[in-house]
DNA sequence: GTCTATATACCGATAGAC
DNA sequence: GTCTATCGGTATATAGAC
């Protein structure tokens, strides 16, 4: 039956009506916070009640579930993106572009953040396909780094510690400022300074 | 009136009381976590009916205070308590108490860190007299860090993201281990390394 | 696919008797 | 100071008409 263009139509409104859904959702979470995402709003946006939403997904955290996905695969279009100009880098000039472009992406959408990276909606866990993204951005840069001959688990963990660490400060401390932001070169260069690479 | 034993007895009471609720509330927090923390709950911890609470505490919000106020007292208070044996200390070595012993606090309640650092209840702001005590802590760092010449608020920003990187990282992807405990003294020696101190 | 109506289960907070 | 009773609101989710 692929091919057949009543089924086609159908399921592209069908995907539609879910986009549509979860771009109100992301319009209250970044208004209100990720704890306003409540049926009769989210419905409310979309010109729907709230029961008509259980036509599209079964359930308020398969809607969190779907923008998780739908964040972590736009995390990893966001570092496509902006990819350096030149595969020529330097590690340190590397970890600099990634720490950057990471940085920029959460400290861009507060709620995007706290979904993606925080446990802020109590009893929502992320469905395998919807964290297959995320596992998938993590295991590229671990291949990345690899010809550097950063492999070390230790060695790779202080790093995510460190820019998460400076992300979650700006957001907390200085939302919208540059306070942490202005440091994350510096952080890099006492990161890789500290390295003990392997011959 | 202040010594009428009457009066006196009256308000230990009452401050027992207090103390019996904030202890069940901290007891919930810390078995289902902060948002878990309902007046029917907590009521039902200490032999009490939801709006009896009211005769002791104005508001839901106001047992929050309570436990955000006790607990950076107690941060302060688990600080003292660990104080190095001498107080002829490097900055290193320091920094290094500083850090495990504040990471050890923080990484040993969940629930706490998360209302101490966090903003995952809604609609709560810690009171000034609740506030007064982190402030006071931040304070006494800052005087702790100046004989060493770390008084450069860049320099102590890229100190404090460092450390709640770690608790993070350690807290959200290897609860209850020690994968990131492990990567304090490195972190430490990492920036001490890379710090450029004024003469 | 969307609706109305409702089930079910909570919540924080208040009034007023005792 | 604690209680019962309740207010007024929230929420997710389901049943069944259209």
């Amino acid at each position: 039956m692929l091919g057949n263009p009543t089924r086609d139509r159908l399921a592209e409104r069908r995907e539609a009506s879910r986009r549509e859904i979860v771009n109100a959702a992301w319009s209250i979470a970044r208004e209100d916070g990720l704890a306003a995402v409540t049926l009769r709003e989210v419905a409310a946006r979309v010109g729907m009640r709230a029961p008509s939403l259980y036509t599209h997904f079964e359930s308020r955290n398969a809607i969190f579930d779907a923008m998780f996905g739908q964040a972590w695969r736009d995390c990893v279009e966001h570092m496509n993106a902006n990819l350096p100009s030149t595969d020529d880098l330097s590690l340190r000039e590397f970890l600099k572009w990634n720490t950057r472009t990471f940085f920029e992406f959460c400290v861009s959408d507060i709620a995007r953040f706290q979904l993606m990276n925080q446990r802020t909606i109590q009893g929502f866990e992320p469905s395998p396909e919807s964290y297959a993204p995320s596992v998938q951005a993590l295991e590229r840069f671990r291949e990345e780094l690899e010809p550097y001959g950063l492999s070390r688990q230790e060695d790779i963990d202080l790093y995510t510690a460190l820019l998460g660490g400076l992300i979650d400060a700006q957001l907390a401390n200085d939302p919208g400022g540059n306070r942490w932001e202005k440091l994350l070169d510096r952080a890099v260069d006492m990161y890789v300074d500290g390295l003990d690479l392997p011959s």
